[in-house]
DNA sequence: TGGCCCAAAATTGTATACAAACAAGACCGG
DNA sequence: CCGGTCTTGTTTGTATACAATTTTGGGCCA
């Protein structure tokens, strides 16, 4: 972890982007969807507060929004650990998925714009330039996120909000269960995706999304497995 | 404010029922849900510490739950405020509410066991006698909690706590834009609905609560309103 | 070698102190 | 009287101190 990131970090909130603490829970969700923090990884107060520079407060505040969001899970007077989704929860997130980014994908068809089109297409774009360069977890968090910006344009933020957290749980439950080794998004399918929702054909865009997710859904294969566990100091800030 | 009421809160926590901030926090949802606390009161932080007994390092972690719920609004150095939904938020959150209750109303149907069917019937039963008794504040209360009895009793978690949201978040919006003074969900809908989805007719309880859910929305005047605001100790703890 | 016990170290839970920012009230001038 | 400025009081943001709990390591015994 080099200093240096986290220091950066810690500007962008200066920005006005945040509090500090949202920051870090950015960071942290970062650190998730490009697969560097795993499950079950202990998120120790002092040693995320060393990693980022902060007091323990600000650190308690993050791991408290992570927890909300099923990200992280705090067990008392244990600390907080990256969360480590039962197969029942894998089900149940891809379920959700499935009922809501239909419902997403059908709104962003309809109210897509010129702003909208462009917005999608330089998403894709940083997909492909990160598979081009070989930058495998940016690849994985894009993708991932591709799904959020589709969000972002349907302009729903109730529905924005609740995609956001079941990617990132997302990102946990493909870490545990996946069978293959392949990036679980393929970025064709989210060419087509695009191109269909920013000529606004809805219903063939809700069908390919409900596709999309039937094919990730299909490479997991839930049953319980283990995971290695890192340094916290190799994984955030990143 | 009655001091015994919140020290009862206090040991329900104590209880195994979860931290001091996760019972305030319930607290103050079950004030909103019983429209006690309406849109744009502020919750300062010295102000509910006095009135739970704590610090401020409870509240101020019982407040960011609620911010997270979009329940409450923190406004940087300017402290915390029950939410105050615009129209275009109270048209996500039906929105949202008509998506993801015909797909839980199903899943209840279809698992629904003696257990469910008896907790169902124990809830009803509970509205009807606060309907009854004229309490006015606990029945408004049940009859959105019905709607989260329903995601406990399909199990499905993750549908589940983003409902429990929904359903706090509709309260302020029914109480800011409703155009009538009448309870908002009929008891007699959910005996209905109990009804159909104890005996497993999942189609028609679907359908009923698709109704039942356009009928609550249509009841709505989405315009904007301006609110009274009352003493905070005569609204918390109740 | 494995299990148990105990003390020390580490970590989490929480209150409190201090800094920073905002709100309210007082004062002054036009 | 009204508006602007300044001062004071209040509240929020955050670090730190202290209490409580868990974890770790060492010693001992079968």
């Amino acid at each position: 972890m080099s200093g240096g990131v986290s220091e950066t970090t810690m500007e962008a909130a200066g920005d006005r982007g945040g509090t500090r603490a949202e920051a870090i829970h950015r960071d942290i969700v970062r650190a998730i969807l490009e697969q560097r923090l795993g499950p079950g990884t202990k998120l120790g107060e002092d040693e995320v507060g060393a990693i980022y520079g902060v007091s323990r407060t600000i650190v308690r505040a993050a791991l408290q929004s992570l927890a909300h969001e099923g990200i992280v899970v705090i067990e008392k007077n244990r600390g907080a650990f990256v969360a480590h989704p039962s197969v029942k929860e894998a089900a149940e997130v891809f379920q959700a998925r499935r009922l809501i980014e239909p419902a997403i994908t059908e709104l962003a068809a309809r109210v897509c714009d010129g702003a909208g089109a462009a917005m999608l297409r330089a998403h894709l774009a940083e997909e492909k330039a990160a598979e081009r360069d070989g930058d495998d977890r940016a690849a994985i968090r894009l993708s991932g996120e591709f799904h959020v910006v589709l969000a972002r344009i349907a302009g729903h933020r109730v529905y924005e909000n609740f995609l956001r957290e079941l990617v990132a749980r997302s990102s946990l439950i493909i870490l545990l269960y996946r069978r293959s080794r392949s990036q679980c998004c393929k970025t064709d399918h989210h060419t087509a995706l695009v191109e269909a929702i920013v000529a606004g054909r809805g219903a063939e865009a809700v069908a390919m999304m409900t596709n999309h997710l039937d094919e990730i859904e299909r490479d997991l294969e839930l049953v319980d497995t283990a995971v290695p566990v890192k340094p916290l100091s190799e994984l955030l800030g990143g």
